[in-house]
DNA sequence: GGCCTGCCTTGACCCAGATCAAACGGGATC
DNA sequence: GATCCCGTTTGATCTGGGTCAAGGCAGGCC
């Protein structure tokens, strides 16, 4: 095992670099990955990918959220992922995108173009086993929340994604407080029923009910602070190991 | 890109190579997968796997079905896979199992000792590339399932399922009729409701709906005929593009 | 044969969450 | 300040699917 180096060259200097693609990358891998790397930026409400289209690029969230989201002909929706700095998007090897995506909020991304991503992880397994690592973590998210979607109560889906969002947020800061979490919601009600298989009317009175039961507090509609995150945890309902 | 050549070394002799991780070796990779080879079968109802557990293999189903379970602490229980012949169980360099793995009914499965296959993995960019591109696949289905779960009526949840089942079996016998299907069930009404998200009596009612419709017909509890595909599809409610 | 056991069906009733409808509130624009 | 707009809350009512309960049916065993 050739021990991987983080250098100081430009991509190691990208923001998202602490959970991406090139976290194990030499410098002269990066320098390649480097050439072929550039930021797109979309606004809020913007698609990013229609499903079906063809995906001409892969790359990483920088700022922002995106959504990945199912419809079927009547409208129904169901918001299958949810994109937040530092996650990948995109599927290396395969044609059109299975699912649209969005931009929940103002959103950048690092992107490369697919021809020459490919090109370069045919060269460097590195990069295709940081990919399938971070795919099998997508794929165990994913099969996590079919059990949220199939079997637990709206109060119980609300909790889980309010612990998902606190996670997120607290890994971003390290070090900080995991007994307690405070951050803005970065879903409008209509995101999180999408995302939960509910209405936004049934959001609504959970998210009341929470805070009338001081499970949450809200600041505004959107500021959440949980002052007992072993709470949350609990009203979420838990799996049987972990 | 050099031609993969399929031989008639051994490995290539194991009845799940259609689509298989060693669908793209060479006769000396073929070789090499095949010293650290073995089978294993399990009768149905047995556990292959507990979720949190050391896993020391990965490997592919060959006959029977195994299914990818999730259970909460009060025993509700998510079914959030199902592994029929040639799929791949595992996880490459992870640690523990993140589900329950169940034989559903007697499964025969070709594995690999974990170290040596993610050894092999290392030297063969083949392997790695089929592992991700079949992870992708994977992580496409189980997002599709998430539309199903979180969205469908109880009936497009039947219809659905029925639809996948009768699909993965049609692809067995290449050349056959798709506009119609027949098949034997591989589940009960309760692994049915688990994996759709129902009660068992719901998925009875719905069954018998379908079949006082004329969507499909039933021979015994377990033998289904579609006599009109595209029915049942309709039934599923589609997406919106495909 | 009779009995058990496991799986399935059917009926009666209930409730969580959907649906329909109205009103609130805060930011942007004039 | 008045108006509009959009996201949100809240209330009233409806209903799909859950829950509880009672058989039905087929295969295995005595």
């Amino acid at each position: 095992m050739n021990a991987p180096v983080l250098s100081q060259s430009r991509c190691a200097d990208c923001p998202i670099r602490h959970r991406a693609v090139c976290a194990r990358c030499d410098a002269d891998e990066l320098e390649q990955l480097d050439a072929i790397k550039y930021y797109r930026s979309y606004e809020a409400g913007q698609p990013v990918i229609w499903s079906g289209d063809q995906m001409s690029f892969v790359g990483s969230v920088v700022t922002g959220i995106a959504s990945l989201t199912q419809t079927m002909e009547d409208g129904r929706t169901q918001m299958v992922g949810l994109l937040l700095p530092s996650d990948f998007v995109g599927r290396p090897g395969r044609e059109g995108a299975a699912y649209d995506v969005v931009a929940t909020t103002d959103l950048v991304m690092c992107c490369f173009r697919k021809k020459p991503f490919e090109d370069l992880m045919e060269r460097t397994p590195h990069i295709a086993h940081r990919l399938l690592e971070m795919t099998l973590d997508e794929l165990d998210a994913a099969r996590e929340w079919m059990l949220v979607l199939g079997r637990k109560t709206a109060r119980e889906k609300i909790a889980s994604l309010l612990a998902i969002i606190a996670r997120r947020n607290a890994a971003l800061t390290p070090g900080g407080d995991t007994d307690t979490a405070e951050f803005d919601l970065p879903l409008t009600r209509e995101a999180m029923a999408d995302y939960l298989g509910l209405t936004l009317e049934t959001v609504s009175r959970q998210m009341s009910a929470l805070k009338r039961d001081g499970v949450i507090q809200l600041a505004g509609k959107r500021h959440v602070t949980v002052p007992d995150m072993t709470r949350l945890l609990d009203e979420a309902g838990t799996d049987s190991e972990d």
